[in-house]
DNA sequence: AGTCCTGGTTGCTAATTAAAACCACATATC
DNA sequence: GATATGTGGTTTTAATTAGCAACCAGGACT
C-alpha cells in the first residue's frame, strides 16, 4: 500500500493526515463520496481507475476510518461506502483545493463548474483563515507553535520533540 | 514524473490541482516553504527525502509555477526556491489539512503544535465555508454547478461535457 | 441452463520511486 | 597548494507500485 512518507522523523500534523488519505485517487474518491456516490461501481465508472486500485484505496480509507463500509441500503448483497465523521471533516480541504483550482487552473474564459450555496444558488465565499478577533490571516500572520505544556503532561511524551523548542519559525513546523 | 491521474476523463477542478502539486512530498515541500525554508539542503534535511526525489519534485513544482527558482540572495552561486503567488494560494489548503489533522490524528492528551495568530498569540479560528450572506455551509449545503453559459462561449468548448447537464448532484462533479 | 451485471481478487509487466554512489563547484583549512 | 568539507545536484540501480487483463463468485434475468 505505498511506502508513502511514513518513516518521516516527526510525522507532524500535516504529514500524518497525508499518510492516512493515501494518495490522490483517495482524495478523488472522497470527493465523489461527498457528491453522493456510494457504490464500488459508481466510483469506478466515475473515476475510471482500475478495480484493484479502487478496491485497495477503499480498503485503506476504511482502515483509516475515513470511509465506512456498510451493507447496501437497497437490498442488494453488496457494500456501500459512506463517509465517516472523520471523512466529512475533509470538506474544507476539498473546498480549498477546488478554490485553488478555480483560481489558477482555468483560463479566464474557460468555463468550469463552481461551488454554489444550494439554498441561495450563489457561489460560496472564499475560504479565509481568521484570527479569534476576526482578522483575515495570511501565511505571514501565523506561526506554528507548541501549546503551553501543562506540568502533568510534561513528562508523558518524552520521545517526541514537541515540548519546548521551536516556538518560532523553522523546521519541525508540524 | 509519475503517471498520475492525468488521463482522467474530465480533469475537473479538483483533479487538475492535484496533478499540478504532484504528490505528498511536494505538499510537504510547500509547507516547508511557507515556513521560510528556501534552500535545497534545508528541504532535504528537514524532510529527510532522497536528493533525487527532492530535485524532481522541485523541478515539477517550478514547472507548474508553484515555486520559483531564483538566484540565492546570500551571494552563493546557488538557487533558492520561493513560493509564487500560485504557491502561496495553497495556504488555505494546508491549513485545512492541518486542522483536520488536529481534529482526528492526535490523542486527546497528545501534545501537538498548533497554528497561532502571530500577532495575538492565540490559536487561529477554524476554517469555515460561508455563503455570500454569511451562513456556515456544510457538505450538504453546497452543489457543484456549471456557471450560466454565456451564448458566446456556448460553442467554444464542444469537447468538454461541462455545458448543460449536471446542474445537480452526480458524477462529473468537477 | 445460459448470460449478464455487480463487486471484487489474482497475476503479470511496465513504469516509478527512492537509496546510494558519484560528480562538480565553491569555500574553508592546513 | 593540497586537502577536507558543504552544497546542489545527476546517474545508477534495485525494489515497489500501478494498472491492465483475466478470472471468479453470487445474484438476477431470459
Amino acid at each position: 500500500m505505498a511506502k508513502r512518507i511514513s518513516h518521516m522523523h516527526s510525522m507532524c500534523g500535516v504529514a500524518r493526515p497525508l499518510d492516512a488519505i493515501g494518495d490522490w485517487w483517495s482524495l478523488l474518491i472522497i470527493r465523489d463520496a461527498f457528491d453522493g456516490l456510494r457504490r464500488f461501481g459508481e466510483f469506478q465508472r466515475n473515476l475510471g481507475l482500475a478495480k484493484n486500485i479502487l478496491a485497495a484505496r477503499l480498503r485503506n480509507l476504511v482502515a483509516h476510518g475515513i470511509i465506512d463500509s456498510v451493507p447496501a441500503s437497497d437490498g442488494t448483497p453488496y457494500q456501500e461506502y459512506v463517509l465517516t465523521e472523520k471523512g466529512r471533516g475533509l470538506f474544507p480541504l476539498l473546498v480549498a483545493l477546488r478554490q485553488w483550482g478555480e483560481d489558477f487552473f482555468f483560463e479566464p474564459d474557460e468555463a468550469h463548474v463552481l461551488l454554489v450555496d444550494r439554498k441561495a444558488g450563489l457561489p460560496v465565499r472564499r475560504l479565509e483563515l481568521r484570527s479569534q478577533d476576526g482578522r483575515v490571516l495570511g501565511p505571514e500572520d501565523t506561526v506554528v507553535r507548541s501549546p503551553p505544556v501543562s506540568p502533568a503532561k510534561a513528562r508523558s511524551k518524552p520521545g517526541r520533540s514537541g515540548g519546548a523548542r521551536n516556538s518560532g519559525r523553522g523546521p519541525e513546523s508540524g
